[in-house]
DNA sequence: GCCATATTTAACTCAGTAGTTGATAAACCA
DNA sequence: TGGTTTATCAACTACTGAGTTAAATATGGC
């Protein structure tokens, strides 16, 4: 169920962006995952909950801590989207649109 | 703001992404782009405005149409960073060691 | 049971955004 | 010229979202 709403969302902030950054390099706790920021702990907690509603991250249960993992599926899901309306209009594609529009003004 | 929050903040909204599906098939003007919506007419101007500010089109003069095209930089620029940000370990080899075995199996 | 650590929840502020209606601007047509 | 079409601007409402501080919850060590 992987929603491109929310997941485009998700990816539209950079304190989201740079998690995910890190969280490519391995699963993180909360506490890892805001060091490298100038804001609060419930903060980086509240950009967990919206990654995890778009699906981008599973947790797990390691004693007090909740280690995150990324879910790469969404982020296959929009690429797909993406590439599904970047192919239609390729250096290729314009300039055989151009081509004929060519060809209809000077036949 | 960086390119890429206001791109993915672009792409977040169904009605930007579906402007941008139609704009995919070639170049259309405002009034053909709120047509299929059943939101007014200044609701698409404001969400062409977003588009614009987010590189994702440019905008033409036609007599009183202002025909809108799509432009597919930003698109790119989105796509490299999903791709550079894919969990290449898990699930990509997994896909690929099927295909391996698929191959030895039907060469 | 009690305390420390790790994290979440609650309540609030502030800014931004998607939508509305009404007015305005620009280009064509008769 | 005056009227029509096309699109934008202005002002406003309602909602969402990122951040805060303070309180609550969960877990392990003693």
């Amino acid at each position: 169920m992987s929603d491109l709403d929310a997941t485009f969302a998700a990816l539209a902030d950079p304190v989201r962006r740079a998690i995910i950054t890190r969280l490519a390099a391995g699963e993180a706790t909360p506490g890892e995952l805001a060091e490298p920021f100038p804001i609060t702990l419930q903060a980086i907690s509240k950009h967990l909950k919206v990654l995890e509603r778009a699906g981008l991250i599973t947790r797990g249960r390691d004693a007090q801590r909740r280690p995150c993992r990324l879910r790469p599926e969404p982020l296959d899901d929009s690429a797909d989207w993406i590439a599904a309306h970047r192919t239609r209009t390729d250096e290729r594609y314009d300039r055989l649109e151009q081509l004929l529009h060519d060809m209809k003004e000077r036949p």
